[in-house]
DNA sequence: CTGAAAGCGCTAACAT
DNA sequence: ATGTTAGCGCTTTCAG
């Protein structure tokens, strides 16, 4: 007696009189099964409440239709909705997506992947964590024979021959400075990053590129690192305010630093953008529920997964043709109610509230 | 020749002139092997870069070591807490957790828990969406001999002999509109929510017997349906003010739902405390930060989380003992900006601000 | 302590 | 069109 009564093929062959083979084919779909077959046992299936085993066919098949999803956090706009995406999208091509969050935390990384390999998804896409260091267990993935694509976050620099689909930092945040130095700002102060990752150094280096190529100083203190996240970027600001010279505008690496800013400007009873102006990288859902509403730089999450996901598919499919590519998807700036005029000061509150 | 060179036990076996049994033994710290012998195996398995194939392990022990989890969303406070809280609690237990998102889809929502069954997990959560209709398909999961538990979001009335671990929304709502009393609204809204599942009922029934209690009018034209979401919730603020009397305070069923006020009052010129308040059911990471910072109810959504995985993982152990508990848990009262005095109107928005 | 035998449920050749 | 034969890689009795 089975015990968990689980029905299996032999169940529905022992019923009609045939093999399991045929069973098997025929549930599949398979076209060397008569239609007028195909449907009984199609109907006998469904009457027993039939459940394939996926294990037992992933490990016969040698294939899992399985994806694998690893991103540094997930109570985040950004990564939330690269995640449906890339849930959708694989769904698309008949694939489950696994995911695995690592909490910025190199060593869950490391364990995450070691699962998913031991999962034998067929491939893995991998936004890093911040603090990455080590890049043996990429190559460790790759000997496994599981094609893995960096998505957004990359290590810096990537490991060779490896696959990125990533959003142009760099411009990205050329647009956002450039938006800050043409409504009149002159001091600009930049939160967040790190020289880990790409999206850290390309950020920081797209800010002080454009204060240099517009002949504005470079101050080191205004640079001020301390990762993606909110807190860090509360007491970046916090410290930016106890070092005497304030700037006028802040550059915020992503959206979580602006809410940092914001959260640390109330605490202080500084303005926002009367005291001090505020643009960031990243978009967020609520970020034109903000007061005042905070202009950003769009990066396309919904490309982003898209893409990640066709591109991976294409490397399952075809594993042989090893053509490293590195995507670049292009940002957009948007313009809501900080960082358009310098002179905030002067602007009645009300006004500002209806130019969304 | 192999294909994917996987490395299998069978190849360390080899390589020590042992069976394969030993080998899985050994990797497993079953009892039966010699600590030598132990040392050897894992020595030659981490040279050889082996990586146990789960599929084949779990097909082997009839025993996953994989919890599903059903959501309706991930991009919102709420769910996006609970998931890292039952992935790091499962972790605890050794288990993986599969998270799939139904979108508030039904259909989705069955085909998800189709796919967890048949991935054999060993355990499912679920978090209904609003949509559902038809509970057959968790008699069906039931059946398959998978433990299943309802979190937070239950179908209603539930299905028989369900486990389900749900925040107390009657109470917490009961303490939210009192809250209201208390500051001196008379004059309360209810926008979100629905009567399929729990937390519309009981939320939108606590909302109502608070305000019959205190001999307050139950207008029907202030209890605007249409679910859990931002969108909803803002086209709901707007038919309000369409219907001529106005409230002077809005219960939000969820979080979002308050989102969509504040986005809506914006656009409407209208101003939070001062000609409309807030209190809403569910806090956010955000909650403080919003002009006026939010009052809400919050749920503890990380005793949540591990509640259920812990519940569940007595369910798994021990899948005789069908005691099908339901275990609730309590809110707390979060005050800030909103709901803290009545005549907001005359309170400066300085003085405000700094009483978090 | 170690291993031989049997099988988990399914699929992929290769017959018939 | 259907069935036979062999595994996929691992774990579980049960002998030795």
């Amino acid at each position: 007696m089975r015990k968990h009564s689980h029905i299996t093929l032999a169940d529905i062959a022992g019923r009609l009189g045939v093999s399991r083979v045929t069973v098997s084919k025929a549930l599949r779909g398979h076209p060397d099964i008569s239609e007028g077959m195909a449907k009984k046992v199609r109907r006998i299936a469904s009457e027993l409440g039939y459940s394939p085993n996926r294990m037992a066919r992933n490990l016969s098949a040698r294939k899992s239709h399985l994806l694998g999803l690893v991103v540094p956090k997930i109570a985040h706009f950004f990564f939330g909705s690269v995640i449906e995406t890339v849930y959708a999208k694989a769904l698309e091509h008949r694939y489950e997506t696994i995911l695995m969050v690592s909490h910025e935390n190199e060593e869950q990384e490391i364990q995450h992947l070691q699962t998913l390999v031991s999962m034998r998804v067929d491939g893995i896409i991998i936004s890093v964590s911040a603090r990455l260091r080590d890049t043996a267990i990429f190559e460790w993935v790759k000997k496994m024979g599981i094609p893995l694509l960096f998505m957004d976050r990359v290590p810096d620099p990537p490991p060779k021959g490896s696959t990125t689909v990533i959003v142009d930092d760099y411009g990205g945040t050329v647009q956002a400075i450039e938006q800050a130095i043409t409504v009149g700002h002159t001091t600009i102060a930049c939160i967040g990053g790190d020289r880990n990752i790409n999206i850290g150094r390309n950020r920081v280096q797209g800010y002080t590129d454009t204060l240099r190529r517009h002949g504005l100083p470079v101050r080191e203190e205004w640079i001020i690192a301390g990762g993606y996240g909110t807190e860090a970027a509360y007491s970046g600001f916090m410290r930016l305010y106890e070092n005497g010279q304030v700037p006028r505008c802040i550059f915020a690496v992503t959206y979580p630093v602006a809410l940092g800013i914001y959260a640390a400007a109330k605490a202080r009873n500084v303005r926002i953008p009367h005291d001090i102006d505020v643009i960031c990288f990243g978009d967020s859902d609520i970020g034109s529920l903000l007061t005042p509403a905070l202009s950003c730089v769009s990066q396309p999450t919904q490309r982003l997964g898209e893409e990640s996901v066709k591109i991976l598919m294409e490397m399952i499919d075809h594993p042989e043709s090893t053509l490293a590519g590195n995507y670049v998807i292009p940002t957009e700036l948007i313009l809501r109610e900080t960082c358009v005029r310098a002179k905030g000061t002067a602007t009645p509150d009300n006004r500002l509230k209806n130019d969304t």
